[in-house]
DNA sequence: CAGATTAGCATTTTT
DNA sequence: TGCTAATCTG
């Protein structure tokens, strides 16, 4: 279109004939054969940035300019690191077994961390403590020093803490006025004493493994030079993410040989929220004087149409790089919006849009549904799973965050490091021991005393007459075990120990005994467990694994649509995109309009511009003129990121503007819907309608039960009930698995699901267990 | 010490 | 509205 883009000079017969280098267009040739220097590449969604990025590695490799471990790769997920590594191993092959230094900010950091623990005050064996255990221990502090938790709550400490080690801040860089941020001026301090615990029960947290990292390159000059020698090249993917330490970080390895080579675009930085600045792509020229920069504009992805409203709507942000996205893909569908009634209405349609994609031979996993929050998720859920369209909702709950999951980790920590008071204080009674609160604080103050740690203090305990005999006993028993336990650590894998350790403990009986179907689901759980830990060797690559590196990626087997956050859907496609909910006070967020002034609603722009670029061949964005947020309905106008689509590639339609009959035929019953919109009159009677307006009214609260069902799915009173099940039977279901039958509603019935939670689903997707 | 009840509250999320 | 966490009661 208008990319006049001369290709460099550099550009040789033998690199046109290469396969790693003739595949690339010309600026992201330029990208991968300009190793020398700093380079900034800005890359536009769809533009083929990690094409380049692996090509490069692959070439630096190949060409012998490095060994695969003199170069620093770093990106901000597991997930994007894997993939580096895979599609860097298919060109390149084995060798980039050999690369060590390929990885997350927090995982590289934790591997040379390991090396240089003491410098810091701490073991090499260090324990990663996740935002549970973090806050708990603020939970301590801040007791411990009188404070009113309901007035200073650890989380907002937790988030200070947080925000300062983002910055590379100590506690002692702190400044009075940082310090208000907490308690009246108490943050310093109790960041000062959160440092000083997570020493002494020689831990991390997240923030530190990068913070500790950065302090020591500091102040050590051997190291850095060490690390500048080894690193011949670095490179760094989503640069507009990086926060101050990654970026100081950074800046430290890669000023010695200053060939440094960031890929980012500054106008899907979504995640300032969390500390990422984009500043620091704005100013990498600067810190880099003579870096190149080059822009990769030409767009694989999205067709003209989608990639023409999206440029339209981030043109309406200040601050940019700017860029000029271009493709030669041709037209295509114009962007639609559509307006609908109501929130049940707006997944009724994206269900039946999609049940028509599909008809047109559409796969389910090449559609998307991306909201702006978690909470929007539900409805579709509920509408996917009463017409039985096959879903997964992205997000949410992990492995690794379950209870039982915690707990048989938390064995393995105190096993490995008997010093992790927290792991201690999470297992000491699991399973239930009859150790309570007093057992627990009577530790505390022997521990404190004796500057012990409590699994230390469990067995002294012994000696004195602090607690109840039988209290005593229980302890040192425990005990015991967990010496028994860690000579076995000796001489068996990690799986086999922790499969003795959950019998031994009592764990799996305690489970056992519930009898429950949710204890079944975490017995299941534990057993998972242990079987991911067979390719583990040793106790200790397991538990930095589990912290830092394992994500459960629930494998995407089978065709199902994908309902998400925006925000994880940044660096994802898909053929077709259900944008819904954008309404004022939805997106752009209420949070957003209210703080964070233009900065926020620039963000949410960004979002927007993430969300419409996913889309390769249709976007479809909704709103509805009614929501439900938080059990409160609401009216709603119309995001203003609509009104900012350019209108030349949009083709709106509403269910509304049709007038009545278009949106009567949604309803089964027979009102007029606008008398009751207005709600001007609202003493008028109102039987039947959606349940807004008697929500909206304590007039309305005797309307009969019945009547809010009514405004339902249409199928629940269609179909006549299943007679061989009934309420309270065991039942079996494809996707969520066993359950008991709480009610049954026609042809719906409602499930406690052991591993799904409660849910309503067609009484044909179930059988009999 | 355990289950039950209620008050409070509510983006986005990776490591 | 629906969940989590802290408090109350048996």
């Amino acid at each position: 279109m208008n990319n006049p883009y001369f290709p460099p000079a550099s550009d040789s017969d033998a690199d046109q004939n290469d396969p790693l280098i003739s595949g690339l267009n010309a600026p992201q040739r330029d990208a991968v054969l300009t190793t020398e220097g700093p380079v900034l590449m800005l890359a536009g969604a769809g533009t083929g940035k990690t094409a380049a990025l692996t090509a490069r590695l692959a070439h630096l490799v190949r060409s012998r300019l490095a060994w695969p471990s003199e170069i620093l790769c770093v990106t901000f997920t597991n997930k994007a690191a894997r993939e580096m590594r895979e599609r860097v191993g298919h060109l390149i092959g084995p060798a980039v077994e050999g690369m060590p230094w390929l990885g997350t900010f927090h995982s590289i950091a934790a591997k040379m961390l390991r090396r240089h623990a003491e410098l810091v005050g701490l073991q090499s064996n260090y324990t990663i403590i996740d935002t549970d255990d973090q806050l708990r221990l603020l939970k301590q502090l801040i007791q411990a020093e009188g404070l009113d938790e309901k007035r200073w709550p650890a989380r907002q400490l937790a988030g200070c803490i947080d925000r300062w080690k983002n910055r590379g801040l100590n506690p002692g860089d702190l400044d009075a006025g940082e310090s208000e941020a907490y308690a009246n001026g108490k943050g310093q301090k109790f960041y000062q004493l959160y440092q000083e615990r997570l020493r002494a029960v020689n831990a991390c947290d997240f923030g530190d493994l990068l913070l500790h990292m950065l302090n020591i390159l500091r102040t050590n000059r051997d190291v850095l030079e060490q690390y500048q020698q080894r690193f011949k090249y670095v490179m760094v993917d989503e640069y507009q993410d990086t926060n101050q330490v990654q970026y100081l970080w950074l800046r430290l390895i890669a000023q010695g040989r200053q060939n440094i080579c960031v890929v980012g675009d500054d106008d899907q930085s979504i995640y300032s929220w969390r500390g990422a600045e984009v500043a620091n792509i704005l100013r990498f020229e600067k810190d880099f004087p003579g870096a190149k920069v080059i822009r990769l504009e030409q767009n694989y992805r999205s067709t003209p149409q989608i990639l023409a409203a999206a440029s339209g709507l981030i043109n309406e942000n200040s601050e940019r790089l700017g860029k000029t996205l271009w493709t030669e893909r041709h037209a295509g569908d114009k962007v639609r919006v559509i307006g609908v009634w109501d929130g049940p209405e707006e997944a009724r349609r994206v269900g039946d849009e999609i049940e028509r994609l599909e008809r047109e031979g559409a796969p389910l996993d090449q559609i998307a549904i991306l909201v702006r929050a978690q909470y929007q998720t539900r409805e579709f859920e509920d509408r996917f799973i009463s017409i039985g369209m096959k879903y997964r909702i992205v997000g949410g709950f992990r492995f690794y965050e379950r209870a039982e999951i915690r707990d048989a980790l938390a064995y393995l920590r105190v096993i490995a490091q008997s010093a992790d008071d927290l792991a201690f204080e999470r297992i000491y009674n699991a399973p239930k021991r009859g150790l309570g609160a007093k057992a627990l604080e009577a530790l505390h103050t022997l521990a404190r005393r004796r500057g012990i740690p409590l699994a230390h203090a469990a067995i002294e305990i012994a000696d004195t007459d602090e607690l109840p005999a039988r209290a005593r006993n229980t302890f040192l028993s425990l005990m015991r075990d967990f010496a028994r336990w860690r000579d076995l650590s000796a001489t068996v894998g990690p799986a086999d120990l922790l499969r003795t350790v959950m019998d031994e403990s009592g764990y799996t009986d305690a489970l056992q005994a519930e009898k429950t179907a949710e204890a079944n689901g975490r017995l299941e759980n534990l057993v998972e467990l242990a079987r991911a830990m067979e390719e583990y060797d040793s106790l200790g690559d397991f538990l930095e694994h589990v912290s830092l590196v394992m994500d459960n990626e629930n494998a995407a087997d089978e065709e199902k649509v994908t309902i998400m956050t925006m925000h994880a859907a940044k660096g994802l496609e898909f053929d077709n995109v259900f944008l819904p909910g954008w309404e004022e006070g939805v997106f752009p967020s209420q949070r957003a309009l209210d703080e964070g002034g233009l900065a926020s609603l620039e963000e949410e722009r960004r979002l927007a511009y993430v969300a419409i670029t996913r889309a390769r061949r249709k976007c479809t964005i909704l709103h509805a003129a009614n929501r439900r947020i938080y059990g409160q309905w609401t009216s709603s106008i119309p995001s203003r990121f609509i009104a900012e689509l350019p209108d030349d590639h949009v083709e709106s339609e509403t269910t509304l503007t049709g007038g009545a009959s278009l949106w009567r035929a949604q309803w089964s019953e027979h009102t007029d819907p606008f008398a009751d919109v207005a709600r001007l009159q609202p003493s008028r009677t109102v039987t039947r309608g959606p349940g807004w307006q008697r929500a909206a009214s304590r007039e309305y609260d005797a309307t009969p039960r019945r009547v809010a069902e009514s405004t339902r799915s249409a199928a629940s009173f269609a179909a006549k009930p299943r007679t061989d099940v009934a309420v309270g039977d065991r039942v079996f279901h494809e996707k969520f698995g066993y359950g008991a039958v709480l009610a049954q509603e026609g042809n719906k019935l409602e499930i406690a699901f052991e591993q799904a939670g409660t849910k309503r689903v067609l009484d044909s997707f179930v059988k009999p267990a």
